[in-house]
Order: C-alpha cells, then structure tokens, then sequence
DNA sequence: CTGAATCCTCGCGGATACTG
DNA sequence: CAGTATCCGCGAGGATTCAG
C-alpha cells in the first residue's frame, strides 16, 4: 500500500520511481526530460541522421542533443549505426525497448498537445482570478 | 510531412511540441519535469494534503513542490482544494484533464519501472565497451 | 557531416527563516 | 499545517571553437 499509481497486476515492483535512490527515477529523466522526449519522440518515425534529428527537434545544440542521445543509447534506448564512409554518416534509431517508451510518451505528449486549448482556457482563468498577483 | 510520430487520426493538429515557439512544449514540461510527473502520479490515487504529498514524492523540498503544484494548478490538471479550518488543510487531486494525463503518464512510468533489469543490462554492455572514458 | 572540448551564464532548485 | 520570502551554489545548457 506504500505503492503509487495503478499497476499492472497489484504486484510489487523491485524499482520505484517515487524512491528518492532508485535508478529507475534516473532513467525517467532521460526520457521524459526536455530533450529526451522530443528526441524520442522524433525517432518514432524511423532512422535519423546527427543533423535531421537536430532540424526536428528544433531548438536543440549539438551539445545538448549529442548528450541526450549517449544518455538514450545508453539506457538501451536508442541505437547508433556509424557508416565508415566520407563523409561520415550516423544513423540513429530506436531500440525495440526505446519503441516501447516512445509509444506511451507519444500518446501523452499527442494527448497535451490534443488538450492545449482546454489549458490555455485554464490558465487564463487562473490568471484572471488571481489577476495581479 | 512535417508532423512527427503517429497521430490519432493523421490530422494535423494546432499544437506541435517539437516547434520551439509551440506553448504545449512548455504544458509537456510541466508534465514531465522532474517534480511534475512524480506528483502527477502520487495524485492519481486520490487526493492528497500538502504534506502527504512532500513524503510520497521522496526528495522533493517545499519550494518545489508549491511551485510545481501551481504550475499545473494553472494549466487545468490540479484541482486545489482549502478549507478554512483551523489549522488550515488544503487538499490537491486531479481534475478530469489530469487524470487523463496522469494515466498516459503512469502508463510511461511502469514500463520504465518494469525495463529497469534491461537497462541496467544495456549500460553495463555500454560502460564496458567504452570501458574508461 | 558528426561530433568533442571549452567557456560562461542563468535559472533550477536546495536550505533556511518567517507568516497566517 | 500550509505555505511564502530570500539567499545562493551549482549544474544544465547555449555559443563557439576545434577535430576526424
């Protein structure tokens, strides 16, 4: 009873995110953070070179997006393929593990976006109510 | 062309996360930040006090917690709730948009939660074929 | 083209103290 | 109990440069 949320079949999972320590809070921040998610996000649609990827998550540095995709890579998440040619050519894709996240974090991230409208009316009424702070 | 990820219905909707300038990028944040997705997810069982919810979300500080609770407060996904009684208790739970969130959300969290063992697995393989460095 | 390395800033977020 | 106010360190992350 110590557990949070819905779980498949009541049973205890060994990894708990609501743990200060545990790893799995870790690789949730790889996946939902700012980055994380719009890379995962666009590699949901097939392979990726270095700079396609750079073009769809817009805003993203290379440092921030090189950084991101060793986290993923890392995590098992995400896979790069290094072609020895030259110029030289990356390709970057998902895992079967990384479709798996990026599935559920595409049906929430469709679903805020499909939700905006009911937000932005939100905060407006927020802002209105508590009008000058 | 441009949408990335699957779409309900292939329609292309108003709001997209992976332009910068998009306000649901911003919303995704809020969702999915490091504070935000973990207290998402203690509500979804029911409503909570304020600091039943600072103990459920193991590590998170005062400040934090009130700053997240106002964000998505205001974005229309927690309802907050005071009674003026002596002391004072305030009660926090999920409007329908958020639970509808929190569920996509929960939904992300235990399969990442139920991955951990392969991820575990797949930074081992990595660290060990970059050993150092 | 695909990055690694470096520098620097800005705001996240923790600690602490105080109020109603 | 339920927060707000203030201070401040430190690391995320941007800009730029260099390398293969």
């Amino acid at each position: 009873m110590t557990t949070t949320g819905m779980r498949p079949e009541g049973q205890e999972l060994p990894f708990n995110v609501f743990a200060k320590a545990c790893p799995s809070r870790g690789t949730l921040e790889h996946v939902t953070g700012r980055w994380g998610a719009l890379t995962l996000g666009a590699l949901y649609e097939g392979s990726l070179r270095f700079n396609e990827l750079r073009r769809r998550v817009d805003g993203v540095s290379e440092k921030m997006l090189s950084q991101t995709l060793h986290a993923l890579e890392r995590d098992g998440l995400v896979l790069r393929e290094a072609q020895p040619t030259n110029p030289p050519r990356v390709d970057y894709e998902l895992t079967p593990l990384g479709r798996e996240v990026a599935e559920r974090l595409l049906s929430l991230i469709h679903y805020v976006e499909g939700s905006m409208d009911a937000v932005l009316r939100a905060r407006e009424r927020y802002d209105e109510t508590r009008g000058a702070r």
